[in-house]
RNA sequence: UGGGGUAUCGUCCAGUGGUUAGGACCCGGGAUUUUGAUUCCCGUUACCUAGGUUCGAAUCCUAGUACCCCAG
């Protein structure tokens, strides 16, 4: 289990530095790999992005210090056209995406893995807090052992063939302090590096900006309703808002109000209680059974509607068209059409797909 | 323009002689976060105007101004 040749995805931070050396020092035969996401133009000074230059030095200084080569591969075009692109599409909609599932689906674990195979790795390994695991079931998506940083829940749309060519080798440690600690231990400039945050596309998380500077529009104004449909204020554009947003309405009221509908036909926000965010069932579409095969009848496990939310009790029916219908136990707050949601039986992500409503 | 009522942070309210004038919401900053949100912490801002009574007035009195309600 310690020979291979490993293509590993390196971002410059101090997992896939800490993952790199890992490797390595496993025996592996590995080369760092960092994808150039943003057009250089993109990049300004100060703003950090995943992808900026002086994050692909860092990269480049890691795989330098580890040993191993470095390369750098344009997926400008690729990352464009399969995660920009349908993240201002789905803002145009009235949807909240989530870029970083599909920058993994077709990305990290889509092109860069079919390059690596072209090339004859055998592997793509990535800082990922999840894990792998194989039996004769076949392979299974678990959790990663930090509770506090699991990234599967952006893992979910990862297939059999895929799992069988990737390497997590940070799932089992935790961030804190153990990877910070080989970081340090091996002198990693990385090692007190900031972790990321933010779209990594998105300058200043200005996303309202980066879509009209994308499209060339400018979302037009428009009326804040209440529930009753009477006009509290004016917004600067309807995609700016999501379900459940409370800061940036500029609406005072005897209580705080969150944003419970969201109507880019109508041009309309529209704000109410808390509790009318409040919802036991949706139906997600795109979905992924990890396993590859649709379980026959409706599922117990439980689901986590956004990232870093407790797995909340539910049942999970496949529906005839390959959508996935879920139930919940327990009312969930703000399901928010183009966020993903992610099913889990204990550490396993059983599958995931991206909420189409809410019911 | 008859009678009654109210005037306090950007907003809504609390405070009836001695308070660092309080809270909620908004706003700003920070923490958290490989999405968007949520959440948490910190912070800025106010007593309608002019007189008067008091050792002392947001608080009492008078006038002015503004708004509201009932009358008409």
């Amino acid at each position: 289990m310690t020979s291979g040749r490993v293509l590993v995805a390196m971002s410059g931070g101090v997992d896939s530095s800490v993952c790199a050396r890992l490797l390595v020092d496993a025996g592996y035969e590995c080369t760092g790999a960092t994808m150039r996401l943003a057009t250089n133009e993109d990049d300004r000074p100060g703003e950090r992005t995943c992808c900026s230059t002086d994050d692909i030095a860092d990269a480049r200084q890691a795989c330098w210090d580890a040993g191993i080569r470095h390369r750098v591969f344009d997926y400008s075009r690729e990352f464009a056209r399969d995660v920009i692109d349908p993240f201002v599409a789905a803002y145009e909609a009235g949807l909240t995406p989530n870029p970083c599932v599909a920058c993994n689906r077709h990305l990290k674990f889509g092109a860069l893995l079919d390059l690596a195979l072209e090339l004859g790795y055998d592997h793509v390994a990535t800082g990922h807090y999840a894990r792998v695991t194989h039996d004769v079931a076949g392979w299974h998506l678990l959790k990663g052992v930090d509770t506090r940083k699991d990234q599967s829940y952006f893992l979910f749309g990862l297939t059999q063939e895929r799992l069988a060519h990737v390497m997590f080798p940070l799932g089992g440690m935790l961030k804190d302090p153990e990877v910070r600690d080989i970081a340090a231990s091996y002198g990693l400039t990385s090692a007190n590096k900031k972790d990321s945050e933010g779209i990594c596309f998105v300058p200043g998380g200005d996303h309202l900006r980066f879509i009209e500077e994308r499209t060339g529009r400018i979302a037009p104004e428009g009326d804040i309703l209440d529930t009753e449909g009477n006009v509290l204020g004016r917004h600067q554009g309807a995609l700016r808002y999501t379900l459940g947003q409370r800061k940036g309405l500029g609406v005072a009221c005897a209580k705080p109000v969150y944003v419970c509908k969201v109507d880019t036909v109508a041009n309309t926000v529209t704000l109410g209680d808390e509790d009318r965010l409040m919802a036991s069932a949706l139906v997600a579409g795109e979905w992924n059974w990890v396993s590859g095969h649709v379980p026959a009848e409706p599922v117990r496990a439980a689901a986590k509607v956004r990232y870093r939310q407790p797995d909340q009790p539910c049942v999970a029916t496949p529906l005839p068209d390959g959508r996935v219908r879920l139930e919940f136990d327990a009312p969930q707050r703000a399901i928010t059409p183009g966020q993903a949601t992610v099913l889990y039986l204990g550490d396993e992500v059983l599958g995931g797909g991206t909420i189409e409503h809410v019911e």
